[in-house]
RNA sequence: GGCGGGUUGCCCGAGCGGCCAAUGGGAGGGGACUGUAAAUCCCCCGGCUCUGCCUUCGAAGGUUCAAAUCCUUCACCCGCCA
């Protein structure tokens, strides 16, 4: 008998590694409790986070209980996992604080309602803090052998390297007693997780078979990577974050629209949650019509919703719609432009006076880091003003080039827009 | 502890008294082609009050008309010998 979550999963490229699969399957033939572990190393967590988050999600779905676990106490210690070089502490209100955050966008992704499958919510640092260095290290650290500690990749990497400090080396004890202490505490027998983190995973099992003579499964998830190999998530900005302060939920919308065809079987399959049969639809359509871009819109619209809810995801694919569109901006009616123009990153400027020149204006909106950069763009052809090009680095907007009296809607490129307000 | 090598713009990496805001590659940006894709080709890529000026080549001093390039001290990294 396979199981059909395990078959899913697979399917969509979601496993890199398992315990004995055999088990496994026997194991989620009843509902079960897993848990997924974040640690603060930002505010917010971000699109590469969302892979492992979904398939806690998928887990969720098919009936099992989730335990995301967010790293207030191995979020100050470090995960050496993936790092070629020691990171740097953070302080712990700020890792608190970052916490509370998380904590607030797993609830977006994760459902916590009172039912057989609601997710409990962890924190590391509840069961690590109590506990005191001696007891740790006589009740934890006496089962862990050094010599297997130095073996694992994330420590082999460094100490061939940059090295690594005892603070470090020690996470993948401290990762190993949360598995242990959910175990216990919610007879958690599955941790899954990112391919980084099979040592650390491992570690627990150890440490649960160990301790209290119990079996426990892990399973990781393969590190996504864009077709052309570059890292995934990442733009010329940074990261794209789930955050609409540190990315707005327009940016993310275009995010999934931008997206490369050739990455669009493997993003679905990834992050959405519709069907099998749905998917492979969607896959068909880039081939046949890839000018439409089906599958990019559904998917950039399914993860909007899923992350800034259904009316903001409504309002961006119009704003987007309204912009991009080429039918003649000045058309817009006052409603659509609002709206429109509050999903992009905006200036205002104060009426009167004669209207600074469109460079200093876009250099104003952030979308450019300097003004050279701003005179740049105009000397080579990609600045726009309401959608026509501006040909002169020292173009001034007149009151007549105000859309609704009030509004400039400045283009860089193809894609990058910034709304100017004029108060008053 | 001794001897030698290194620290250059977002990253890698040339330069070794003036011709250096600093070769080259990557990343990034603009254009053409397209579909608000990819690939490809062309161009750009420190800042500003922009025919000029200002700030950059680990840090601080010094030599010189002139330094990323020479000297001194300090910090960090890497080899070789103890």
């Amino acid at each position: 008998m396979s199981d059909p979550l395990l078959e899913d999963l697979e399917w969509r490229g979601l496993i890199a590694q398992s315990t004995d699969r055999k088990e496994l399957e026997q194991a989620l033939a009843k509902p079960m409790s897993l848990y997924l572990g974040f640690d603060p190393t930002a505010p917010s967590l971000h699109v590469g986070n969302l892979v492992v988050l979904l398939v806690l999600r998928r887990f969720q779905l098919a009936g099992h209980r989730p335990i995301p676990l967010v790293g207030g106490a191995t979020g100050l210690v470090g995960d050496p996992s993936g790092r070629s070089e020691e990171r740097s502490l953070n302080d712990e209100q700020v890792v608190a604080e970052w916490v509370s955050k998380i904590k607030k966008q797993l609830e977006k992704i994760i459902d916590f309602s009172d039912k057989k499958t609601g997710a409990v919510m962890a924190n590391n640092l509840d069961w690590t803090k109590p506990v005191s260095a001696l007891e740790f290290l006589r009740d934890i650290g006496k089962h862990f052998s050094v010599n297997q500690m130095l073996a694992k990749d994330s420590v082999a990497n460094r100490l061939a390297t940059a090295g690594i400090s005892y603070t470090e080396f020690s996470y993948q004890v401290l990762q190993a007693f949360d598995f242990l202490e959910l175990y216990r505490r919610h007879d958690c027998k599955l941790q899954i997780g990112g391919s980084d983190q099979w040592g650390n995973i491992v570690a627990g099992l150890d440490l649960i078979r160990k301790v209290e003579g119990g079996a426990a499964h892990a399973l990781t998830v393969p590190l996504l990577a864009k077709a052309d190999g570059s890292k995934f998530g990442k733009t010329a900005g940074g990261s794209i974050w789930l955050d609409p302060q540190m990315t707005s939920a327009y940016e993310f919308f275009q995010y999934w629209l931008n997206s490369d065809d050739a990455d669009m079987p493997k993003l679905l399959k990834v992050f959405s949650m519709k069907s099998r049969a749905e998917i492979e639809r969607l896959i068909e359509t880039v081939k046949t019509n890839p000018g439409a871009r089906e599958a990019h819109r559904e998917l950039a619209r399914e993860l909007t919703t899923m992350i800034h809810g259904e009316q903001m995801a409504q309002k961006v694919e119009l704003a987007a719609k309204a912009l991009f569109g080429h039918s003649d901006i000045s058309e817009l009616d006052l409603a659509t432009l609002d709206s429109a123009l509050a999903q992009l990153p905006r200036t205002q400027i104060a009426k009167g006076q004669p209207l600074p020149t469109w460079v200093d204006l876009l250099a104003a909106t952030g979308v450019v880091d300097s003004k050279s950069a701003a005179r740049r763009i105009v000397k080579e052809g990609g600045a726009y003003l309401n959608n026509q090009k501006v040909e002169s680095e020292d173009f001034a907007p007149s009151k007549a080039d105000l859309l609704h009296g009030k509004y400039l809607l400045l283009r860089k490129g193809k894609r990058d827009l910034a709304a100017v307000e004029v108060l008053g």
